[in-house]
DNA sequence: GCCGTTTTCGGCCCGACTGTTTTCAGTCG
């Protein structure tokens, strides 16, 4: 609604400044880590940066009158088949309502449909492009998963001999849409050339975009060294870090591009930062999420992690879910390989049906057998058990005896209500064997939205009674989010790291973890697994 | 329309690319 309006506004000429102001507002509900409509029951609307008076004022009559008579009034002011247009990439506010008019065209359902058979009748070439990349898809939700595009970028640079990545992979955002490479030397031939390109989209002599067989855009940029400092910072973002910035430096009377500062130019990115005023802000941090007014985190790194704390072995406990590949021992002996100095078992709880006691004494007298087996690698005996709509657990008393604790996580009925959701995860994270909320949000990225919580009170909940909420490092998880590890770092909330490894090669994803707990500017201080096994243990059993 | 450690008034990022009703508006990142 709130970028239709800033549309409608632009067709109309309005003050450019207020249009933007609606975007900044779209933009700001779109990047809120609760949704609008619980911060709008809480009364909380207007904590919300960019959302000021007379738009929190609107989004109140939205909620309450089903519309906003303001809004509607500028609507009606344009034609509505326009809208529709604007998700034609090269087509803004202005060329829409051109071709809306021209082609007078009524209502929104064909708009799309009847704009495609004009262009190609009038031989409006590039038009009809941009129609059938809409088509394609090659809009919006076509993101991929972070680990997918790393693969992608490392094998075009190995390929080139040449370059890093910038953007928002650079950021380690968890999911990527294009791909942008930058390099000292000029190897653009070369990077035209690659062998799994399709199309080359653009050349020019500073660059150069190409599409992949696998449908992926890569950018690659040749930089002058000279100007690597601020090319890097410009190209790596993000928008809205680089406009704070921007303004930052105008306050201070000086003019930032993508070619220096006020024409001095700078060959790192550390400089050009200082050069501000700034000190370096790590590409994580740069959203525009407070990185220039709060002192910055030290931020957690990979070498800070002492053990992977979820993790599936092929052990068969009868479980609700799959098994892993490997066996405790290969998990081990991988653990090992990454210099751990402890790991801890998690397999799925036994299913309904079966002796459960019996179950769990047999996978704990086969874990004290492994302890004394291997001098490595400290054993933590726990288990992933799965919290139902009733929040109940399915595991009989006396099973403490055979557990040192247990991650509680959803698995089945993901479309409860917030409230609902919320009471189910309370009561299992109730349960006197809980310590970790596993891959919280139970999202899978690009394939299943995340339930819905009271954050709030989850956080507050494990603050007080001392459980940690993990941040799951499987790249098609990536959970909690990042924007909620920030939320759970500023509350003070304990996080655990796992890679939910099903297998010893997945053990490897860790990184993926320390990428996400670092978005959410986690210190090594706020991550259980970078305790010694000593002071974690003396946690886990309370 | 939003916002504030110089401001409650007077600012609001910057440049590349595209197309063409040809020298600038529109779109994009």
């Amino acid at each position: 609604m709130l970028r239709k309006v800033a549309a409608a506004y632009t067709v109309l000429n309005e003050n450019r400044f207020k249009i933007i102001a609606y975007e900044n507002a779209a933009t700001a509900v779109e990047h809120s880590t609760s949704e609008i409509k619980d911060l709008w029951d809480d009364g909380k609307l207007a904590t919300i940066p960019g959302l000021g008076q007379s738009i929190t004022q609107h989004i109140d009559e939205l909620f309450k009158r089903g519309k906003v008579a303001h809004w509607e009034n500028v609507f009606n002011k344009v034609p509505k088949a326009m809208f529709p247009l604007l998700d034609i990439p090269g087509v803004g506010p202005k060329t829409a309502y051109k071709l809306v008019t021209q082609l007078k065209l009524k209502n929104e359902q064909n708009a799309i449909e009847k704009l495609k058979r004009f262009a190609i009748e009038q031989k409006k070439t590039s038009l009809v492009k941009s129609v059938e990349l809409y088509e394609k898809g090659a809009i919006k939700d076509n993101r991929i998963n972070i680990n997918l595009a790393d693969r992608i970028a490392g094998e075009m640079i190995a390929y080139l001999g040449d370059g890093v990545v910038l953007g928002s992979l650079r950021r380690r955002v968890a999911t990527i849409g294009d791909i942008d490479i930058a390099a000292k030397t000029n190897i653009i031939d070369k990077f035209v050339n690659y062998p799994h390109k399709t199309e080359i989209i653009e050349q020019g002599p500073t660059g150069a975009s190409i599409r992949l067989s696998n449908g992926r855009q890569v950018d690659l940029r040749i930089i002058k060294p000279a100007q690597w400092g601020s090319m890097m910072q410009y190209f790596t973002g993000s928008k809205y870090h680089n406009i704070k910035l921007r303004e930052l430096a105008i306050k201070k009377g000086l003019k930032v591009n993508e070619y220096g500062i006020s024409g001095k130019e700078f060959s790192n990115e550390k400089d050009f930062y200082n050069y501000l005023g700034l000190e370096y802000i790590p590409p994580e941090l740069r959203e525009d999420q407070g990185e220039f007014e709060m002192t910055l985190p030290k931020l957690i790194e990979l070498k800070n992690v002492k053990g992977d704390l979820h993790m599936h072995s092929s052990y068969n406990d009868e479980p609700s879910h799959d098994l892993g590949d490997n066996s405790m021992e290969e998990m081990l002996a991988k653990a090992k390989e990454l210099k751990y100095e402890y790991i801890a078992f998690t397999e799925h709880n036994p299913k309904h049906g079966v002796d459960i006691l019996a179950i769990l004494k047999r996978r704990f007298n086969y874990i004290e057998q492994l302890k004394k087996s291997n001098k490595y690698i400290r054993i933590i005996n726990l288990l992933e058990v799965d919290i139902p709509p009733s929040g109940e657990l399915n595991l009989p008393e006396g099973s403490e005896k055979y557990l040192d604790g247990i991650l509680v996580s959803v698995h089945s009925e993901f479309r409860l209500d917030k409230d609902e959701m919320t009471a189910r995860v309370l009561k299992a994270l109730s349960h006197p064997l809980a310590r970790i909320f596993a891959h919280p949000t139970s999202r899978l990225l690009g394939k299943r939205e995340g339930i819905e919580l009271d954050w709030e009170q989850i956080f507050d909940f494990c603050k007080k009674n001392n459980r940690a909420i993990e941040i799951n490092a499987a790249p098609q998880r990536l959970d909690l989010p990042d924007v909620l590890v920030r939320e759970a770092v500023k509350k003070k909330v304990l996080l655990s790291l796992g890679t939910d490894a099903h297998s010893t090669d997945s053990l490897e994803m860790m990184p993926y973890g320390i990428d996400v707990a670092r978005r959410g500017w986690a210190e090594k201080s706020d991550i259980i697994n970078c305790w010694n096994y000593d002071k974690l243990m003396k946690w886990i059993r309370g």
